[in-house]
Parts: C-alpha cells; structure tokens; sequence
DNA sequence: CGGGATATTGACTGTCATCAATTGCTGTGG
DNA sequence: CCACAGCAATTGATGACAGTCAATATCCCG
C-alpha cells in the first residue's frame, strides 16, 4: 500500500499567488540552471519583471493541486517540493522531486490543467512565470525556448530512467546518485545529503515499500557504501553507487553497440 | 545500416511509386495530429518545405542510434516505430512506441545527441525537420510553438503513466487501451488492433517477461475481455480493460475521486 | 516444406510487498 | 523536566506476484 498524507495545507493554498514584490533573476544563485539562464543582461531584464515571486511556502503547503488551471510555470528558488497524484486504488504516486533551480508545471501545458499535485517537502520559495507572457517572451528570445526545450528534454530524461526495468538496488542506488548530481549549490558533488523526503516518498517514487528502501538503505550501509541516519545520508563511496546504477545512466551508452539480446535488427 | 541522410541526390529517388520531392503536409492525413496540426493554410504553405521525407523504412531499419547527433524532429506519417535502449547490463528498455501523427526525438534536444535508438517496427514513413529551422519556424509561428509544447507535455503525460507504480494487469490493460487510442485512423476508436510489435517488445516496454505477457493476455481472453490472436487483439470488452487501467487514467482525477463501480473482473 | 523465430504453457524460484512489532525522534502538556 | 502521544524508521517473519528456466506449439519466411 502506497499511502502517505497529501499534507494538508491552507485551503487557499492554490488559489492567491501573493505577489510579494519582483523577483530578481539578475543576483539569484539559481540564474544559470534556471529558465533565464541563457539570456544576456539586457533580456535578464526585460525577463525579470514578468516574474512574481510567491510568498514562501511552509512544509506542506501545496503549490497546486490535481485539476486547478495552468497558469504559470513554475520554477524553485529554495527548499524541495515533490509532484504526485492519487490514484484510483488510493496509492501515491511521486511523479518527481524539485530542487533549486528546477521548473515545475511543464508537464501540464497540454491539457492546461494540472493532472498532478505539487507540495512543499520543506520551506520552499518558488517563482512563477505566467504561462500567457512565455508565449511572448519566447517570441522575443530565442535563447529563451532552447533553453525551455532543454529543460523539458531533461525532465523527460529524468522519468524515462526511473521508468525503465531495474531492480530495487539500482533504483535506490540511481536515486542517491541524482539527488547529489541536482543538489550542488557550489561544490563539485556533495557527499552529504540532507534529504527532504521521507522514505515513504521515495519509496513511492521508486516503486518500493517503505520497508524496502530501510533495508537496502541498511545493506548499503552494511557494505560501506553509505552512512544513513535518518534523512541525512552520507556517500562514503558515490563510485559503488553510481556503479550500481550504471546502467540507469544514459550517457554511459555512447559508441560501442553491445551485446544485443532482445533487439530487433 | 547508417543512414543518418535523406536519399535525395540519388536518381534512384524516382523508383518509388509515391512522389517522394517534397511532403504535402496539407494533403497528409495526419495533418491535424502533427506538427503542422494548428497551422492556418498560408503558414502550412510557410512550413511545408522545410520538411524533408524520407525514403521509406524498411521493418527493422533504424531511424536513428544511440549517440547519432541530434539533427531533426521526425514524425511517423504511417507504420509504427520503438525507441530503445540497451543498458550496461545487456537489458532493453523500449521507451516508448510511435504511431501515426506523433513526434519523435524531442527527448534528444537537451544534449543534442540521441541517447536511444529508433527502428522501424513495420515498413514506416516518416517526415524529418531539421532541427535549426525549428526555431526560425516557431519565430514566426506562435501556433507552431505551441504545438510542440503540447506534444512534449503529452510524451511526459505518457511517460509518467508507464512509470508508476501498476501491477502487471493494470499495465497491461492500459497498454492495450492506449494503443486503441492512439491508432483511431477515423473511427471513433478501434476495436481491433493489428499491433506492430512482439510479446517481447510489450514486455521490455511494460518492465513485464514476455511470458508474463501471454499469460495476462490469456487471462483476459478467459475473462472475455480481449481475443488475442498472435499480433492480432480484438477487445470485446473496452471499458472492462479500461476499467482495469482506470488507475492509470490521469484524466479520471479530477473533482471527484470515487469511481463508479460495475463489474470487475 | 523445413528451419528459425515467436508465442504459449507449465513448474519452480526469488525479489520485493505485506503484516506486525519495536525502536527512536520530536513536540506538547502536565 | 519528564511522560506521553504521534509519527517515522527499522527490523523480522511470511507470502504473493512476477521472473526464470524449460518444454512444446505455432507461425512466418525462405
């Protein structure tokens, strides 16, 4: 059973984007991994007033909720927000996570709808871009819509790997291996993460009970390739876990055409 | 077996009975589902020559390969393709499968490199746009634009649904009610499919065994809801399947979450 | 018509889920 | 300040769903 608490917030969670003074892209640490993160000077500011910046959210407020209207995208400042939905049978499903830096909403342009809930794991500030004025500000700036693209083409990379046919250690072992890659504020790679979710959330992203993602979690451990106390899990060894999740890893299938079992020719 | 250009300098062009000089966008049958599906005629007219067709796939010929670099956005104009992975592990995992109307590639923007491989699942069509022009394209037409975000928003859309966290029934039931869906050439929705690709193709898209999938289609045949024979799948019993899949149905998640109940099984 | 790939069916195994009990952390109130 | 509630996480025992191995059956293409 995959259940957790759809963290109940306010109910006027979705409803009022409270406009708390403009969003200053130009002196923001996320600018080069976020949506303007290609623009000159000049379109920065010309970026920049399109944006509202919300005010913060608590740990478990909801940005938005499954069926509310698409309106902007969103983009995350700081702190960590998951998307999921419920489905019918009443399990979660955690969609993704959202670190700095990161878009949230691309996946709802089509239906204009949100068909996912999205909530804050921790404190989040989140910036909001009007879907209406991307139209315009794409027209105006190439740059703009690859870097859109790219980003979208990256999220879609993000689920194809977890959709993919692994075993539960390599799930894990490919979770801890992204979370280090998407969190580094200024180091290289941080060895020491600080997770915002709970295991239940990643077990429901990775298709795991609870109680598994402990276990694997302790065997790693056992084996000296992490060190986890709670939700603060140390990489004592990152090259045996990104070895456990090689082959979750798509850019490690350059060239060389292996061995095919099952491929057509 | 590399063929990442179009055959259009040979003569040998002229040996196919189609008129293979340029795509006729305003007379293709898929119009409405592709690309150029939003475009008034005069813009149709704009966007037309850009396109380049292909010579037609052969059953098992690639369109593109792991590590190709990333040149044009293809659409399926008829026949069907995969694109796949082999990962370090000798595993294929089909990403996803391409019918009539719908794009290909948009996953390879970000780095500009194709990091699965495409082939042909039957004798394919297929129209190519090179990917510089696209942006030129989607200066002049906001409509273009908008297209593309809605075709990459859906691919989440599907991707997401084929990632949760599904039984093999369930997985397999909406695997087959989105196939019928994506098929209807006209009719309002087939009710019996020819599918393109084998047991192991739905198995290493559904993260199943192949024999896992014949056991669930006997199952169903037992049940009366499909008949299954060979490639060939009749569904007897649409909303039984798609009652099945409910759960993975994004669009049955609005407002109320309580599901009518009829017959299961 | 025959060989090889594809599909089906059966028996058994293993991975991971489920159920259940316990521990440990955190915040709250007596 | 401690006791307790409540939740999150861990650990153990057991079972089920789907995978693996293996043996035909069937189709397709030469």
């Amino acid at each position: 059973m995959k259940e957790s608490q759809p963290a109940e917030g306010h109910g006027a969670s979705s409803t009022t984007p409270l406009d708390l003074g403009r969003s200053r892209c130009r002196s923001c640490q996320q600018r080069e991994r976020c949506l303007p993160g290609t623009l000159g000077a000049s379109q920065t500011q010309r970026f920049e007033p399109m944006v509202q910046r919300r005010r913060p959210l608590a740990s478990g407020e909801h940005l938005f909720r499954v069926g509310d209207t698409f309106r902007h995208l969103c983009a995350v400042q700081s702190g960590c927000l998951k998307t999921y939905t419920i489905d019918a049978e009443g399990r979660e499903h955690v969609m993704a996570f959202h670190f700095p830096g990161e878009v949230i909403g691309l996946d709802a342009v089509f239906p204009a709808r949100h068909l996912t809930s999205c909530v804050a794991l921790t404190g989040s500030q989140v910036c909001c871009l009007p879907y209406a004025s991307l139209g315009t500000l794409t027209q105006e700036m190439p740059e703009l819509q690859t870097q859109l693209l790219r980003m979208l083409s990256r999220d879609m990379l993000g689920a194809a790997s977890i959709a993919g046919d692994y075993t539960a250690n390599e799930r894990l072992a490919g979770f801890l291996v992204m979370v280090a890659a998407r969190l580094h504020r200024r180091e290289p790679t941080p060895t020491s993460l600080n997770l915002a979710m709970s295991r239940q959330d990643i077990a429901n992203y990775l298709r795991l009970a609870p109680e598994t993602v402990s276990r694997i979690l302790a065997r790693f451990q056992k084996d000296g390739l992490v060190k986890a106390d709670r939700r603060h899990i140390a990489l004592l060894n990152p090259d045996g876990l990104a070895e456990i999740a090689a082959c979750m890893n798509p850019y490690a299938r350059f060239g060389v055409p292996q061995l095919q079992r099952n491929a057509a020719s």
